[in-house]
RNA sequence: GGCGCCUUGGCGGAGUGGUUACGCAGCGGUCUGCAAAACCGCGUACACCGGUUCGAACCCGGUAGGUGCCUCCA
């Protein structure tokens, strides 16, 4: 599998650390809030890639955190805490925020887009002591100072390549530096642990070697990444806002630790915009999957409309973009039904096998080579509408089959989501097609109308009926 | 202001030197009790101006417009 890593630039060859096994890093939601579209567009192209990783029989150990504390409002360690301000918000303890919005991105990723759950999904807060013993070993290896009231730095000036996934300036930084924290060495050095203000009882604190407080938000990725996946792993994925900051820090962490390489495969998917702007709260244009759901709309539509850009690509949503990843799911939905309704007998078991191999091997080569998920819609929409040019003679085994793998490779529900009619309203069709020929239309649109209250459409064609679900 | 990115048909969106991407929408036709679907056909797309080349949407330079980050954010 190929697949452009930030790191080199390049579209590289993935060589597993350990032959067979990836281990793989996605950054997590910090919970906070309530989940929009934009966060979740990057969580079904990851699921793509696993699920394409182990298409290609590769072992996918992966990990995900639940940022669930000390991501300030701003990632220049400054400004409150985003849960701190949830709570504020809605009345709750930090705490509670955070159980709250755990519950909601966990129904929404595994319930409603039915992704694939990570291997192990860790919270910032249940791993505090490998925190500050973590942030122990760099103070031991001399890479970190106290600014007073502030907390522990990372000194970025120590690492001689900080920086080198974003290709950062680090003089033109400096040279342009923002206001920063007071007592920072450098622009670019960063909190791992930050003091609770005096002044404040914190609903999230804990005692440290160096004073009261939490960890950075840094910190808790490049902890995660190692309790459970070890000290390199294979590939990290994140939006693309996290290059300049939070993933240059956590390499810069982990290599300042561990003293090699963090991950040899970063990527990043770019941003949604919405109706051609910035999505905002401010411009109050966050959508969610809710508001998805409320307008009438499949949530497999969604996906679609995800996958039909290229995850590198910055996206645009509207609503009438959606409206045509509905019809295009519609189409397909009309097709997967034919299987239910074939006039021929029998299956040939062997060709349906080559076929399903053959459109395997398709969606493998489209997948395999960047992720390319808007080729391997045009090979599902080949392949499907191939099967309805047969019409009534279709062969039900092979499109089965295809289904599977559309499942299986892109996480797009077709089966389940056409179920065979049941035998009364078989019947009904019999009836309908003999009103039909006995040209008796009042009681043919009788019927047709009454199938069409269960749900069912029908399409008269010269072989006769065939329904799909409305 | 600093640093980027982008500009493909009505709407999305691939392509990155020479062949129809694909989808949605639209139009014409076949079929048809009606409806729908399906099938066939259609639009002759690459922001603009130069340059390189036998040949450019694709490479180079410039112009215009849009947009992102630097504050929030995936």
């Amino acid at each position: 599998m190929k697949l452009y890593n930030t790191l080199t630039r390049h579209i590289d060859e993935i060589k597993p650390h350990t032959p067979g096994q990836v281990k793989l890093y996605t950054c997590g939601l910090t919970v906070y809030n309530q989940p929009h579209i934009g966060n979740w567009i990057g969580y079904i192209y990851w699921d793509i890639l696993v699920r394409t990783l182990k298409s290609e029989s590769l072992k996918v150990e992966r990990t995900q955190n639940i940022t669930d504390v000390g991501h300030l409002v701003s990632d220049d360690d400054a400004g409150e805490d985003k849960l701190e301000v949830g709570a504020k918000r809605e009345g709750l303890s930090a705490w509670d925020v955070a159980q709250k919005y755990i519950q909601i991105a966990d129904t929404e990723a595994y319930e409603l887009l039915g992704l694939i759950p990570p291997t192990h999904t860790v919270r910032a807060t249940d791993c505090i002591a490998e925190q500050i013993s973590f942030a122990e070993e760099l103070e031991k290896k001399g890479f970190t100072y106290i600014i007073p009231q502030e907390g522990l730095y990372f000194d970025t000036s120590k690492l001689s390549d900080y920086g080198k996934l974003a290709r950062l300036d680090i003089k033109g930084l400096q040279a342009g530096a923002r206001v920063a924290i007071n007592g920072k060495k450098n622009p670019t050095d960063f909190a791992i642990w930050k003091f609770s203000p005096e002044d404040v009882k914190r609903d999230m604190e804990w005692d440290s070697p160096w004073g009261i407080g939490f960890p950075g938000w840094h910190l808790e990725c490049s902890v995660i990444a190692r309790i459970t996946l070890g000290d390199q792993i294979d590939i990290h994925t994140g939006g693309i806002d996290h290059i300049p900051v939070h993933h240059t820090n956590e390499i810069a962490q982990t290599e300042a630790v561990t003293g090699h390489a963090f991950a040899h495969y970063w990527l990043h998917n770019n941003h949604l915009k919405i109706d051609g702007g910035k999505m905002s709260k401010s411009v109050g244009n966050v959508y969610t999957l809710q508001d998805i759901l409320e307008r009438g709309y499949d949530i497999e539509a969604f996906k679609l409309f995800v996958m039909s850009k290229h995850y590198r690509t910055e996206g645009n949503f509207t609503w009438d973009i959606l409206d045509a990843a509905q019809n295009r799911l519609k189409h397909w939905l009309q097709i997967a039904a034919l299987r239910h309704q074939s006039l021929i007998d029998g299956s040939n078991t062997s060709e349906a096998a080559k076929i399903k191999a053959d459109f395997y091997e398709a969606m493998q080569q489209c997948l395999g080579s960047d992720l390319d998920t808007p080729s391997a819609l045009m090979t599902v929409e080949n392949v499907l509408t191939g099967f309805e040019q047969n019409g009534s003679n279709v062969d039900s085994d092979s499109l089965a089959k295809i289904l599977e793998v559309i499942e299986e490779l892109l996480g797009i529900t077709l089966a389940a989501k056409t179920p065979d009619i049941d035998t009364e309203q078989k019947k009904i069709i019999k009836e309908r097609e003999q009103a039909r020929e006995h040209k008796d239309w009042q009681k043919s649109d009788e019927l047709r109308s009454y199938l069409a209250n269960q749900g069912i459409g029908i399409n008269d064609t010269p072989d006769g009926s065939i329904w799909h679900w409305l």
